[in-house]
DNA sequence: CATAAAATAATAATAGTTATCATTTTTGAT
DNA sequence: ATCAAAAATGATAACTATTATTATTTTATG
């Protein structure tokens, strides 16, 4: 049986799209980074766009959000941290907090497979809401 | 400016919705409960289906689980607890682990928002998964 | 029982995402 | 530089999960 790797050519579409995740620390929908490269390439598909994203996911480029909206989101930082949306915006950011890496251990204790890794998604009001709310 | 109560009326298919819900622990998706209960209700619409777990999420009586997949899950269990997503198989189980509750102070101690709760899930291989990778 | 409000079934419509395929781009060898 | 094979793209169709619409049925209540 043999073992194919796959090859990777590069593309300028795929290096805008990368390039957009980073610099803009959105947490962008497909969309979103859609209608951004499109200023600069003006043909580029929408599944263009899709094909890349789940590629880069899968190389572990950039990470898939799943926090409950109708679309999933995308985020440029793969180092461990965590995320707040507002209940009322929707907006999604990222949290400084104290390291919680010990996390994964406390769930290991009585759990019989194995766990690699978290996420974790806090809810509330965001500063801008919260704000508006007490008018 | 009246604010407008709405009133709820029971149904049959709504009680047939969350006693399946409670009785088994699997996480359904909405199909799943629609072709589950299709059995004691054959001319039920999936739009009933889907209209009660919106109205049932909205009440609190279940919660939402959004882990990534194609379709959202279902949990009849209220209470404070995590999940694991076996990256193999899919399956969603509740993990049995000590309390931190302490996670949403953490998270809003550099924050300037109000932070009310969190969702966590657990990734990585399940017992049966990790076994049989191992043959 | 009569009436109004709520819920349903059937179905159409929408939105996000994936699949298809002919054409273009990239790569690596000659 | 040229050429061929593999990879990527753009255009578009197809698919799937979910929501909206509406006429009919069910539920609650005086």
């Amino acid at each position: 049986m043999k073992t194919q790797t796959r090859t990777i050519n590069k593309s300028r579409q795929r290096d805008a799209i990368v390039n957009y995740i980073m610099t803009y620390q959105n947490h962008p929908t497909a969309d979103t980074i859609y209608n951004a490269i499109k200023e600069d390439f003006p043909n580029i598909s929408l599944g263009t766009v899709y094909r890349n994203l789940t590629l880069l996911t899968e190389l572990g480029t950039i990470k898939k959000l799943s926090c409950g909206g109708s679309s999933e989101h995308f985020d440029g930082d793969t180092t461990p941290h965590n995320h707040f949306i507002c209940n009322c915006c929707g907006n999604i950011t990222d949290l400084k907090m104290d390291n919680i890496d010990f996390l994964n251990e406390l769930a290991s204790k009585n759990f019989d497979g194995e766990i690699s890794g978290h996420n974790i998604y806090f809810y509330g009001l965001c500063c801008a809401c919260k704000t508006q709310q007490s008018k």
